[in-house]
DNA sequence: TTAATCTTGATGCAGTTGCATCGAATGCTA
DNA sequence: TAGCATTCGATGCAACTGCATCAAGATTAA
């Protein structure tokens, strides 16, 4: 809660992280798109219901993990639910709460997400890095700016 | 356009390239709402036209500059406008264009703007590397990941 | 037990974005 | 110069997000 001016270095890193996020999110998105599958969002759902395994997830905990707003995992679920590739059960420890599992046909879009995702990440990530040890950097720092607040 | 699967590095580098942007550029919005200003989208738009001097920017500029697409480019210089920050005149050189340029309230904005969006780069980026050297490290490989495809 | 409070998830409404399309003006080709 | 394709910016519509609020269930305290 300083009132320091942060540096040119620490600006330009500033401006760099959102326009490059900004980038690369919209070349993977759009190769996503682009081979007939719905956004990244929804694969991130589903890998975190398959770290899950069998005992599903609570919307909470999807929420607490992805950083969305709870009316957003609502209305997620809703679509994903739809799609087919989620289902909500009861929670028999919290009535209000529910379960979250996702369904034989989520897995199968994970699973074949996967193979454009992986390409996606390469072409957009790694191809424009010179090496694993700056891939290695820039996570590190990265992760710098991620926790704490 | 190679079919390698990415490293670890590449794809860590991948999810908290996403996970700290939407965390630093969420954190840094909330300060500007938090203290009664607009989106930073606004803000861009308007250095973007003090840049530009008294020429001003054909939106089309705008829109290349801030990597926006040509429909929200013309619906938040709408609301720009109505908010009294920016004025649209038509272009002598093509009659299909126009002429962007930020009226004395869009100029007083930024400057008023400027001290809360410093302090918060501030705050959620340089308060959490530990170096100048590590800004710029951060700044020189996001760079790598912008242009280029 | 009962009442007050908090937590979980859904939903109505307004604002924003994406997508397709449109009208106007320009530039290109003949 | 006439006709056609292209570019610039606007707009109707559907989808998505943020915000406030709500109902139902859980928890706490008297």
């Amino acid at each position: 809660m300083s009132d320091t001016a942060p540096s040119d270095a620490v600006i330009n890193a500033w401006v760099r992280l959102v326009r490059a996020q900004q980038g690369v999110l919209g070349a993977v998105e759009a190769d996503l798109k682009r081979a007939g599958f719905p956004p990244l969002g929804w694969y991130d759902v589903l890998l975190e219901l398959r770290h899950a395994r069998d005992e599903g997830l609570r919307p909470l905990e999807i929420e607490g993990r992805l950083l969305l707003a709870q009316h957003n995992v609502s209305r997620l679920l809703d679509r994903m639910e739809r799609a087919g590739y989620v289902e909500r059960r009861p929670c028999v420890e919290d009535g209000r709460g529910q379960i979250v599992v996702a369904t034989h046909a989520g897995h199968d879009l994970m699973r074949r997400m996967w193979p454009i995702y992986q390409a996606a990440i390469d072409k957009h990530v790694g191809a424009k890095l010179q090496s694993e040890a700056q891939a290695q950097t820039l996570a590190r720092l990265l992760g710098r700016l991620i926790d704490g607040d």
